[in-house]
DNA sequence: TACTATTTAATTTTT
DNA sequence: TTAAATAGTA
């Protein structure tokens, strides 16, 4: 067999991993080491080279892109569609196990999942049925405790409460949490998880069929599993299965959403004979940019230890521009970026990325003005808009009646007389008689509500009825069509006043579209609908749908992971931005903080800007910031201070002669202040200088002012009396 | 039921 | 600042 095509392109670790023995591998893959092409070329080398049956792989993969990725590159190496090849997401193949042997998990057939914005919503209702103190139980802080406890593979019947109230509360609350979703047959994206990993656990001939089955797992940003995954991975290798995994514990940067990077030291414990190789060959960036990376990741213990290196050239410096204030910032990226596409370079090869959505509010104003395309990542998505849900709404009751989620959802969208009274009468009974709302409706129509109550009611069920009656047999679309159409929601949207609801009914006809298009995989042993719901809820669609356009990209750096840019700009580098204020306290938060500034600047190739403001407004706030602490962890020699413009402001003394080898002044004199010296501010009134540091334009003083406090200000902006 | 005023809180996000 | 959630009013 002749296996250069699937070698040839590899260097030494990559095609010592692609080739390694049929033994537990841990691959650890810097940034840009070509962590993809590894995976890949491992799948075709398996079946192409050892003649493994492509169904005996699974491949696992966080994101439905990068499984969409990985299936399109391997079937080119392949030169064949691989459809038997299992590979996707943790979430979409726990699914194909529960919908394949729902039978053994407890689950009707036709069970719906929720995403988490339908479960925050099943979590507010059960706490306003229970008529708990809302200030003090807030919904996402028991989402959020739910959501961890299954990530952990705990259910409630596990927890303990410790003698704590709170946690008591908790428990309790999760408990009732499930029995409602169980009731109606609904199923959130942690409890796919769990439950699968049940299904498998307590079902030894299903167990040992899929261990049988899949000989070798791969399995893609392993640093990010959580421990309900890693569990799940852990039985389906069993002692004969091949985990080859993945990942890089420098770019773990998912802790706070249970992904433990302990699971590649773990990993190697688990799987006694684990072989390590680590690819440290960096193809993406200049030898600059890894110095910088490397230096600054350097800060962080606890690491596997890696050093990217490069072929490359040393390339240009980076580039440290520092800002006023934010409206600065945003100029001079804007000023690059205009200097940039000018230049005839494509729009589309530069980014900006910052830590918090907030930011880019004043980046897009800056962009807006200055006439360049841009395009913010993130947002709603389109399975996630509410017109869009809403209608899904309708299509899962004709589905499934007894799921609440859905029928709170639109029993009364478009209004037809239920309101709040009525829903009352219907979730008490439901609580009551432990039934789902739709068992509750009927019992309740005859008795317990008003005659118009009632036939409000009536209207609504046979309404739903009608749906199912008249959509029996249809094609997909027109079966989704039909339900829009009979739903009202046009009409309801149409009634809406602005563009609004001109843009929600052509969302709705989208969805129509969305139906044509949707192909299912007819392996899968469900109705049509069925898998078209399921396929909104685990695939959210694209965000802003005009990629095409030539655009800047902004994007938080979390959603800049995995992707790469000729030129790239991190903005906001200041202490309690970039690390995060609530991440500073804790060593661990202020390393994962470390681990996405590393993922932040390992997406440039070319070139790097750094920029922070020493003024930001924030929360409607002025406050000043110290430069990032992880600017300082960036050696000097790589570089290169952009020189701010010549002053703008008023200069506090015109005639104080700048800078270095003024000999014997003190930095305060030579600013033209001394310490203690008393000062006035308009806003925070009287103070004393404190301290003081820089000089020109970006000299700042300490101010200790009676009234409002410490604060750092900058002399030139501040407009200070001295007195 | 729909609109308006007030209050509150404010990372990161995929499934 | 501002967005969203809640409370109050027509």
């Amino acid at each position: 067999m002749d296996v250069t095509p699937i070698l040839e392109s590899l260097n030494e670790a990559q095609r010592q991993a692609v080739t390694a023995p049929a033994e537990p591998l841990l691959v650890i893959a810097g940034a840009g080491s070509g962590k993809t092409r590894v995976l890949t070329h491992r799948a075709a080398w398996l079946i192409d080279v050892q003649g493994l049956a492509p169904e005996s792989l699974l491949a696992v993969t966080f994101t439905n892109k990068a499984a969409a990725e990985m299936r399109g590159r391997i079937e080119s190496l392949l030169g064949t569609p691989a459809s038997h090849l299992w590979i996707g997401t943790f979430h979409g193949l726990a699914h194909r196990l529960l919908r394949r042997h729902w039978r053994e998990t407890g689950l009707p057939q036709n069970f719906q999942i929720i995403d988490s914005d339908d479960q925050l919503r099943l979590i507010k209702r059960l706490m306003k049925g229970i008529g708990l103190d809302d200030s003090q139980w807030i919904p996402r802080e028991v989402q959020y405790f739910i959501n961890a406890q299954k990530d952990e593979g705990l259910r409630a019947k596990h927890l303990d409460d410790d003698g704590d109230n709170n946690r008591r509360q908790m428990i309790t609350l999760y408990q009732s949490y499930q029995e409602l979703c169980d009731r109606g047959g609904l199923v959130d994206f942690a409890e796919l998880l769990l439950r699968a990993h049940e299904l498998l656990r307590d079902n030894a001939n299903i167990l040992a069929h899929y261990q049988r089955r899949f000989q070798h797992l791969l399995v893609d940003e392993f640093q990010d599993t959580n421990a309900i995954q890693y569990a799940w991975l852990r039985l389906l290798a069993g002692t004969e299965g091949v985990p080859f995994v993945v990942g890089d514990d420098d770019q773990s940067i998912y802790r706070w959403r249970g992904a433990r990077v302990e699971h590649i030291f773990q990993f190697q414990k688990d799987f006694p004979g684990t072989s390590v190789i680590k690819l440290e060959q960096n193809y993406r960036s200049t030898a600059t940019i890894l110095k910088a990376a490397n230096a600054l990741i350097e800060n962080n213990s606890s690491r596997m230890g890696k050093n990217l290196w490069t072929d490359d050239e040393e390339g240009e410096p980076i580039r440290v521009y520092s800002a006023y204030n934010e409206r600065d910032e945003a100029d001079f990226i804007v000023g690059r970026l205009r200097d940039w596409s000018e230049q005839g370079n494509p729009r589309a090869d530069a980014a900006v990325l910052y830590r918090s959505n907030a930011q880019s509010r004043v980046l897009e104003e800056a962009l807006m003005n200055a006439g360049l395309p841009y395009r913010v990542y993130g947002g709603l998505r389109f399975f996630e808009r509410a017109e869009v849900k809403d209608a899904l709404a309708y299509l899962r009751l004709t589905s499934h009646r007894d799921d609440d989620s859905s029928f709170e959802r639109v029993v009364n969208k478009p209004t037809r007389g239920i309101g709040a009274r009525t829903l009352e009468i219907m979730r008490t009974h439901a609580r009551a008689n432990a039934c789902s709302m739709w068992q509750a409706a009927s019992a309740v129509i005859n008795d317990g509500l008003s005659g118009r109550a009632a036939t409000a009611v009536v209207a609504f069920m046979s309404l739903i009825e009608r749906m199912t009656r008249e959509t029996d047999g249809m094609e997909l679309h027109d079966r989704v069509d039909h339900v829009v159409q009979l739903s009202g929601l046009i009409d309801h949207f149409r009634k809406e006043k602005g563009e609004r609801g001109e843009t929600r009914i052509e969302n709705l006809e989208e969805l129509v579209s969305a139906a044509r298009g949707y192909a299912r995989d007819p392996a899968e042993e469900m109705s049509e609908l069925d898998a078209f719901l399921a396929h909104a809820a685990l695939e959210a669609g694209e965000g802003q749908a005009d990629a095409w356009e030539d655009c800047v990209q902004l994007m938080t750096m979390h959603s800049a992971k995995g992707l790469e840019y000729p030129l790239v700009f991190l903005s906001g580098l200041e202490d309690g931005l970039f690390p995060h204020q609530r991440s500073v306290a804790d060593p661990h938060g202020l390393e994962e903080e470390r681990r996405l500034c590393y993922v932040g600047i390992t997406r440039a190739k070319r070139t790097l800007y750094i920029t922070h403001a020493e003024q930001r407004r924030l929360h409607g706030m002025d406050s000043f910031a110290q430069p990032s602490r992880f600017l300082a962890e960036i050696p000097t020699e790589l570089v290169e201070e952009v020189r701010p413009r010549v002053q703008v402001s008023r200069p506090v003394r015109p005639s104080s002669r700048s800078s270095r080898g003024s000999g014997s002044m003190s930095p305060a004199a030579e600013i033209g202040v001394r310490l203690g010296q008393r000062v006035r501010h308009g806003k925070f009134g009287d103070g004393v200088i404190l301290n003081c540091e820089g000089q020109g334009a970006h000299a700042r003083v300490e101010v200790n002012f009676e009234t409002a406090g410490t604060k750092w200000l900058v002399l030139g902006y501040a407009n200070l009396d001295l007195m």
